[in-house]
DNA sequence: GGGTCAACCAAGCAAGCGCTAGTGTAAACG
DNA sequence: CGTTTACACTAGCGCTTGCTTGGTTGACCC
């Protein structure tokens, strides 16, 4: 048992463990398939996680820092418009979800399977780039974009937006920046 | 091995599985555990279904065909009115997740959990219900109610009503009404 | 050039998995 | 009455699971 330090080996293989993750669900990824994947054996696994709980634990840290970093980005790169905000922020998720998407898509759809001290441990990361959102949401109320309550608007939104992994084709014709661009124009009253 | 009958012993069967499908997972969820809640031994659960898959395809399908008959009836109890019917298909998708919620949430949770042949053999239920939400979406932006691509903004409200799996708290203040009464202001032009 | 250490491997254990085979039993049926 | 049918049981097979153990390799270090 190794100590778990953020040696780059192992970002790399977090990085790996994601892809699988997204395609196979984590209950149904074994060390097995892990291991091949990273063109090891699966005893040699646990050298650099402690069990199979960590590597979920990891994939889902690296896949919120990442969406969180990206959020910042985009917010310190567009001006105070409301609108403008919202759209970056959509657009931002968006990108986050289609393109590198793996360890966020992780993040979002096997949080349940992280043991209760994880959980614990990343909660404040979630609720770090969900605070971001009701920030954006908040503004846009305030600027009388959009209206209705705060929480249940951002909550929406959200699953509007989390809910494109199903059928979002990244091949397709349409591109992230066209989808946030429909959903804010879904949402807000402007325009016309 | 028993012919695979829609006995009324199966159907109760099917609910208590839907029940464990949805607390644990479909992959977590052992015929051990499945025997328990029903009060049998795992050996006699074959009696009943094929295989574990097969009962994961009861489920979807039981929870499907609730979905579509209970949105067929809020839609013919409702009036022409394209908000109302807006309105209505809201407010039942977020009843059969939020009350009755067990076997649709599977249905959404762990359609890729299915074979390729019971996807295949539902699949057409579950178009007929995205059917008739599409409708009532050509419906509203006829009216103008809403504006957009009507393919996106169903996605989106349908991924907005989804995820409220994720979030909504049943025992809380809010009721589905209130859900789908926000929800349709959220999107729609009408009001100010 | 002996010691250190991260990285890996071969082998396998204990537990749990889905599922099967064969049997018992009580009600329903001709 | 004897037969069938629906439903349940016991016992366990064959396999996979997450994980452990003990040992090997090769790069680096004073």
């Amino acid at each position: 048992m190794n100590v778990m330090n953020d040696s780059p080996r192992r970002k790399e293989l977090t990085r790996q463990a994601a892809q699988l993750f997204v395609q196979e669900g984590f209950d149904r990824t074994t060390v097995r398939m892990l291991a091949q994947e990273m063109g090891i054996k699966s005893g040699s696994l646990f050298h650099h996680f402690r069990d199979k709980q960590e590597i979920l634990a990891a994939v889902i840290e690296a896949g919120t820092e990442n969406a969180l970093s990206l959020a910042r980005a985009a917010l310190d790169h567009c001006d105070s418009d409301p609108e403008a905000r919202l759209h970056a922020m959509a657009r931002a998720h968006l990108e986050t979800l289609l393109t590198d998407r793996n360890a966020h898509v992780v993040a979002l759809y096997e949080w349940r399977r992280l043991d209760p001290e994880a959980r614990a441990h990343l909660s404040h990361l979630r609720d770090a780039y969900e605070a971001l959102w009701e920030t954006v949401i908040d503004e846009a109320l305030a600027a009388g974009l959009i209206r209705g309550d705060r929480f249940l608007v951002s909550r929406f939104v959200m699953g509007a937006l989390n809910w494109t992994v199903r059928w979002y084709d990244p091949d397709g014709e349409r591109s992230p920046e066209d989808l946030a661009r429909e959903l804010v124009a879904m949402i807000s009253r402007t325009g016309g």
